[in-house]
DNA sequence: TTATTATATTGCAATATTACGATTAATAAA
DNA sequence: TTTATTAATCGTAATATTGCAATATAATAA
């Protein structure tokens, strides 16, 4: 049916999964890797930046402020979005729980 | 078009993204998190441990196994499915270098 | 050979995502 | 006020993803 049951699923898996999936797309792993690099940031450049529409950017931007990566303050018509290091340092709490499951001794199987 | 622009990103930033894709579904990061559990899985278990049908699961397993985070070994009737652990530090420390960037002494502009 | 068991594949419906042109909204500059 | 400038939103087309019933395949058991 297209529609993920979320409800079948832990709280833990269902925010790793949807950290995840704001990852999942190169053109906002592009985005956050330039404004980390360049630490301040407008939408503007970022379409120069990454070759895609306005539109487009707007919405890939819509989604990591929705999950809480990036934040936007108003500089009078632009916006300055900028990375909100705070909600990045929990989500890789979050994250590494699930990441380094493999430290312990357990060796495989097959 | 719905098609996302691969060929405008660097190889990294698609590599970062498609990892993440495999970790974009609280089913598929169910599954793995239960073969680090047992250590050892056959998949008429995941099918009672997750709750989704049969062919959903072979379809989240084929996804995993594609992306080299999961191997099979044939085992008579069923298969071991666990994970690869050699790709799964690899992908970690893909990951790292994207997880880390916060690790520079940049404060936040706003 | 004929079940039985376990998993994969196929086909399809429903929903989600990606991308962009056109438009809108809001501020700044003239 | 009028005219840029900048970014968000709307509408829509194309493609991807999710989920499952039905079926196929493969290996073992009877």
């Amino acid at each position: 049916m297209g529609l993920t049951k979320t409800e079948i699923f832990s709280e833990q898996q269902n925010q790793i999964s949807n950290i995840a999936k704001a990852f999942g797309h190169p053109a906002r792993v592009a985005i956050l890797q330039h404004l980390f690099k360049i630490n301040s940031c407008i939408c503007g450049d970022l379409v120069e930046e990454i070759g895609l529409a306005q539109p487009t950017i707007s919405q890939h931007l819509k989604e990591l402020k929705k999950i809480g990566l990036i934040k936007g303050n108003i500089e009078g018509t632009s916006i300055c979005y900028c990375i909100d290091r705070e909600n990045w340092v929990k989500m890789k709490t979050v994250l590494s729980v699930f990441l380094d499951q493999d430290l312990n001794e357990k060796a495989n199987c097959c």
